[in-house]
DNA sequence: CTTCGTGTTGCAATCCTTTTCATAACTGAC
DNA sequence: GTCAGTTATGAAAAGGATTGCAACACGAAG
């Protein structure tokens, strides 16, 4: 059996009462009886009872993170960065996946709200109200969403899109296709706003093409409307689909970058790797998952009426091989081939 | 505040300890007794707390998984399998990331055993000893990997080495390379013992290449060893190696099938979206995920001294587009061109 | 009529820690 | 020399659920 807090107690001669301080709040001991226990308490190897400790102060020490999908690049490396800033901060996290579906997400919230300190909700597609499933004791931080003033992280989508839109313009490009995600997601909606915005300052045009999932297969099944759209260039909803997008247009026999340019989002590592490497603009995904963590703590600590509740990161286009100048028989006039 | 078992047995005319017993051993209370408490805690929302309930049953209804990289597809597809069986059974995972390091992994595992019932091991580095850091309380079950008479669920690497090298002979392939992966991994000396029976009994040559990275990098490190090895086909370790290779090797103007045949493992999502679209040994991740979490969940109820600790999950060669016959200079003799 | 199960229920102990409150010793000031 | 004010420690009360043990009622068996 493990060693309990009356071992240390009795081995080092003083009260459970005062092995509890020496471990948990120091400087209220005197430090010679302190060094004693904290030895003694190594020496036995003693670690407080995590589920005793919880049942007194009422915290878990865990947090809970639902994704939509574990397996796509995006959001596992969201989990290192989430992973990461907990660990540092002594707090274990429950991973719990929706396969992309919101309402596996109502269910999960309230499982887990049960047993964690708080909750990061990444990226959900369930319908803000439904936010409310999760307890009123267990705070709730989003990243990539932004629902009222509830704490959140997001990334500057909007911004990305500019840079992206500019970048293609400058390339000569005059129409250019989007190949739009979720239609609840509301980074995509953010990305549709700095899309057209920016589609208006730069005075180019929009096809604008979708709803398609999230993945490799809605890439594919996007390309073909893409071709027909007669755009030269071609921003995805993420690198995903863009892979997708890139594998049915080689298909059909329209090189990249030469027959279109393509641009996606997020910069999961694969993109790098492709023939071309993706042009892609990127998130700070591990930066993302770190910061939300980091709001979520303070909004434990500071019990909710506390400093900022939403920070906005950066985005940043990179350019690599699969976006160049739009081909001569460019045809903003007629429409499409 | 949330109700209490208090709560639920003032409102239902009871002691605790049917409020108890109602819930969790039903047949011990009278029928009308129960319906009763039951519609009461439903109508209070009641939830057992965790806390509490484990401080006395000494159970924390959690699971440990350890897994290399979260982001590499074989692992996330292995997490969700093992998320799917443990919410089945009401328990909750926390998973933890080593990022390929197996001194984090100790540290890991030491941490965790003091929160869960159990933990899957899911990561053929760590050297076995190191199994020890785990509490002697803490149930471990392997994946992916055999030690001692630890429970463990594994896929049978041999027999799936065994398909593609006859599919390849068969294909009139006389050399096979093979791109190693970890010289620690479990999983890579049991497809080289595989390997090296199915070489001897087709009458084939092995080239024998590596060790490398199980990463993407590695394969396209390995490229060139492979065209110069003189093989016309080639077995990845893995296939995100695999689609390394195939990156280089398009770079260096061979074509796959054409010049080159390639064999991934595992199978994860990306290989059937490939252009050519990837011959893999398909390794059913999700139940393997499944399967050891039934193991563990077995030993953790039988208290060790059980059923079969061990499963040996099958293999599947799933032949696409990467591999064809032999190219017709075919050249046994002289080694490379 | 006593005795013995059997089926239900309640009492109270227990799990381990944190934390409030009280006690005690000691310091420094008036 | 007393009193207020620290500082250091201990005793004991939660905190919420589970569970062994006792008690009770009831019908059956002797």
């Amino acid at each position: 059996m493990a060693a309990t807090i009356r071992d240390v107690a009795q081995a080092a001669q003083v009260s459970q009462s005062t092995v509890s301080r020496a471990l948990s709040t120091p400087e209220l001991v005197n430090p010679e009886t302190r060094a004693r226990v904290v030895s003694v308490a190594r020496r036995l190897g003693y670690e407080p009872n995590r589920a005793a400790r919880g049942l007194i102060t009422g915290r878990t020490g865990n947090l809970g993170l639902i994704v939509p999908d574990i397996a796509n690049p995006f959001f596992s490396a969201v989990v290192k960065g989430v992973q990461g800033a907990a660990r540092a901060a002594d707090y274990s996290v429950f991973i719990a996946d929706t396969d992309e579906e919101s309402e596996s997400e109502i269910g999960l919230l309230r499982a887990l709200s049960k047993q964690v300190d708080g909750i990061i909700l990444c990226s959900p597609r369930a319908p803000d109200d439904e936010l409310e499933a999760v307890g009123p004791g267990t705070p709730v931080a989003l990243m990539n969403r932004r629902v009222g003033d509830r704490p959140s992280v997001t990334v500057d989508n909007a911004d990305g899109m500019r840079q992206a839109v500019e970048h293609l313009a400058a390339l000569g490009h005059r129409r250019i296709a989007y190949v739009a995600g979720p239609r609840t997601s509301w980074s995509n909606s953010e990305r549709e706003r700095g899309l057209h915005r920016s589609i208006a300052d730069t005075g180019t045009d929009l096809a604008h093409l979708g709803y398609f999932p999230p993945q490799f297969d809605g890439g594919v099944a996007a390309a073909d409307l893409v071709i027909a759209s007669g755009a030269t260039a071609v921003i995805a909803y993420n690198d995903v689909v863009a892979l997708g997008l890139m594998s049915r247009l080689s298909a059909r026999g329209v090189a990249v970058p030469e027959g279109m340019s393509v641009v996606g989002c997020d910069d999961i590592g694969m993109s790098s790797m492709t023939h071309p490497a993706l042009t892609t603009v990127a998130v700070p995904k591990h930066e993302a998952g770190r910061a939300t963590v980091g709001l979520l703590l303070s909004v434990l600590a500071e019990g909710g009426a506390a400093s900022a509740l939403h920070r906005e990161l950066p985005t940043q286009l990179i350019v690599r091989a699969t976006t160049g100048v739009a081909r001569a028989s460019d045809r903003p006039a007629d429409g499409h081939s």
